[in-house]
DNA sequence: ACGAATTAATCAGTGCACTGAGTATTTCTC
DNA sequence: GAGAAATACTCAGTGCACTGATTAATTCGT
């Protein structure tokens, strides 16, 4: 059986594209905060005192890896976790002042990089890619939600 | 500053695609064989004996990946890794004879679970996709080659 | 032919991302 | 109200992915 052609296969072209985002990331906007803790900041900005799985469902990511992200973010004074003192299985989360701060910064970077990612295409073809990137991922998390 | 609406950034949504199509890929696929590990495979069922470095090109994963995803590949008894005795520098690389059974099997799969995947888009909204992808992560992975 | 530059691989360190197992707390049921 | 079920988090283990530093081998320039 012969090899076959990457291009057409979704997934590594998914993973390419995450990769070569996450370098231009790295250069225009913070080497010190990734974009997932970029998600993460960005959620508690909208819903302030979430839990860490109402959080993880937000961003779509998985209650191990928000706990890692969020701990990182704890570490930089970025984010406050306390124990919920009305439910003890949980921690409360809410941004701190300095991290209000980094987010606002961010925010104007992020715009500017996602312009240049998006470049090479015309607007309407953006605005299609993005729109058919977020019906492939709904659906797929559709399926084991 | 309010918050951003995140189904408008494309690298959040690279990584939702990403994490829905492992996810997809463990069920339908193989648990023990990731997608980058076939991207391994099949690279080297077009081209043997290659080095570690052409193969981190063809398959776009750095040299330090590369190694890592070889190096289970390897232990996994699928891929043999040799010095070069014509330069001392390089890891000459190919299938075993397993190797090719196993890629070949995981080819149909592929298939079978890109069609999933992408089922809930028309064909031609499908052909757009994989298009737009590749120029955007072509373009990106441009600007430092 | 010899030292300098280049090239290939490895290693240490960090971060993202998942699963499966374990712990603690709350809630549900009888 | 006590035991069972459900919920939130943590921890250990594995794999992907990058950078920067190091090591080893080849090639280039004079």
């Amino acid at each position: 059986m012969a090899a076959v052609d990457l291009s057409t296969h979704p997934g590594h072209l998914a993973r390419r594209l995450q990769q070569a985002h996450s370098l231009l990331w790295g250069a225009m906007v913070s080497e010190e905060t990734t974009s997932p803790q970029f998600a993460v900041l960005n959620a508690l900005v909208e819903k302030p005192d979430i839990d860490q799985r109402t959080l993880s469902e937000h961003v779509h990511l998985d209650r191990s890896t928000i706990a890692d992200v969020v701990a990182r973010l704890v570490r930089r004074g970025l984010v406050e976790r306390v124990r919920d003192p009305k439910d003890g299985r949980r921690n409360v989360l809410k941004l701190s002042e300095e991290g209000t701060r980094h987010h606002r910064k961010l925010v104007t970077r992020t715009a500017r990089m996602n312009r240049v990612f998006l470049a090479p295409l015309e607007e309407s073809e953006q605005e299609t890619l993005l729109r058919l990137i977020a019906r492939v991922a709904d659906a797929a998390e559709e399926l084991r939600g």
